[in-house]
DNA sequence: AAAAGGTATTATGAATTCATAATTCCAGCA
DNA sequence: TGCTGGAATTATGAATTCATAATACCTTTT
């Protein structure tokens, strides 16, 4: 791994360590060591443990006093938590696009759909789910509120390890795929009520399709705990 | 002032530089001078940088390369924008409550309730605010979400220098107090959906009534951009 | 007197050093 | 053999030191 270039070093080393737990290189539970770390990036300790401590206020990452820092561990209520949370945000961003999107936004919108569209017909989940995540990205961006982005970009964050499973159902892909329909109609009504209220419902059975790898069950957590 | 207690001390110098913006003695926009603080708390630069990091990732301080820190300036349209994101996740604090919530937890809630009528007709503001802040907090409680609450604590910390005006129009009052009615009802009947939708709009209009002291207006911040 | 340039000072960014808490390992003992 | 206690080691927490960028101040020149 090449060395860290020296601008700002804890934010770039922040950076680095959020790619290594996103990658899995850092796994969920394991010790952080602080010296290996340092040697890996060729710095020192200082932006070292800087860069820890944001991360731990991002909630990627744990503090234990004295004890050093590990990867969260997330269960499986954080993450339904999370998505509660990521689905109440993306109903704002509907609800304030509308208020302001221009009309320029709204075909720029459709056309990612309509490719949408295609993907799902065709079967390309890749593709699919790149030009989904597209969509969603865009109506936050029409939201105009940057507070807003800010925390979905870092619950996004959080959860990025859980990645979407390969087998999503039939029958959950075209409901989603209704859901998108849906928000097409309401969004170029102009209708935030709408939107929001669909795109609110659209992430919440989203937990059903993913693959919990590095989550561990609450009641394993339990365990871990008690014995 | 007292010298800080060597425990955990980046958390403990951070819990103080918030209370020294919330309490108005680091004014926005000023810079901060590392060498004053570390004075100030006894304590030498590694942990009140390290402090300075995490508020700054809470969005209370920025953070200017090579030039220091200074408190967030708050603009007119953060806060209006902070409100919003606020709104949303009370709205899913209330449906979230109503899955779970327990008799007794709705018996407690009426009791602040009742306690917060007697305080609107006796006309004691810092009361009734006091113990609105108790009802909305016991509903984000109820919703059990942790990631939801630490949100929700950012955010209200973000805007607590803007404060409530001592002002509050009657008419204004009055629907909050009538927002609260309808809110109890629906809280009794659990019906996340209307409760959710009450609160979601119960903020809205918060913007109006509080003072904009330290916040500058957005024109003012382009003047300063541009000139 | 005002502006430009350069030096001195100060503040920040990062590395190193020091202190202390946690862990490991080993000896002694039951 | 397994458990306890303590020394040795290691890792973390914090202070200090060093390097460098930004700022202030002063001289020089027009």
């Amino acid at each position: 791994m090449s060395k860290i270039q020296h601008r700002n070093l804890y934010r770039e080393v922040a950076d680095r360590i959020r790619e290594l737990i996103e990658h899995g290189d850092l796994v969920p539970g394991e010790r952080i060591s602080e010296k290996q770390l340092c040697e890996t990036f060729g710095v020192s300790r200082t932006p070292l443990r800087e860069a820890l401590k944001v991360l731990a206020s991002e909630g990627l990452v744990e503090l234990l006093p004295n004890r050093g820092a590990r990867v969260m561990q997330l269960t499986v209520k954080m993450v339904k938590d999370t998505y509660d949370l990521m689905g109440a945000l993306e109903g704002l961003s509907g609800e304030l696009a509308c208020q302001q999107i221009s009309d320029g936004q709204i075909t720029a919108i459709c056309k990612l759909h309509d490719q949408m569209l295609d993907h799902y017909h065709n079967r390309e989940m890749q593709a699919y789910f790149a030009v989904n995540r597209q969509i969603h990205e865009s109506i936050l961006a029409a939201a105009n509120n940057q507070v807003l982005e800010e925390m979905y970009n870092n619950l996004s964050y959080r959860v990025k390890r859980v990645r979407y499973s390969k087998k999503m159902t039939d029958a959950f892909w075209r409901q989603a795929v209704n859901d998108h329909e849906m928000m097409i109609v309401a969004l170029k009504a102009r209708d935030g009520k709408r939107l929001g209220q669909i795109l609110r419902d659209h992430l919440c059975h989203k937990l059903e399709v993913v693959t919990l790898a590095g989550v561990i069950e609450d009641d394993e957590l339990i365990n871990a705990v008690n014995g």
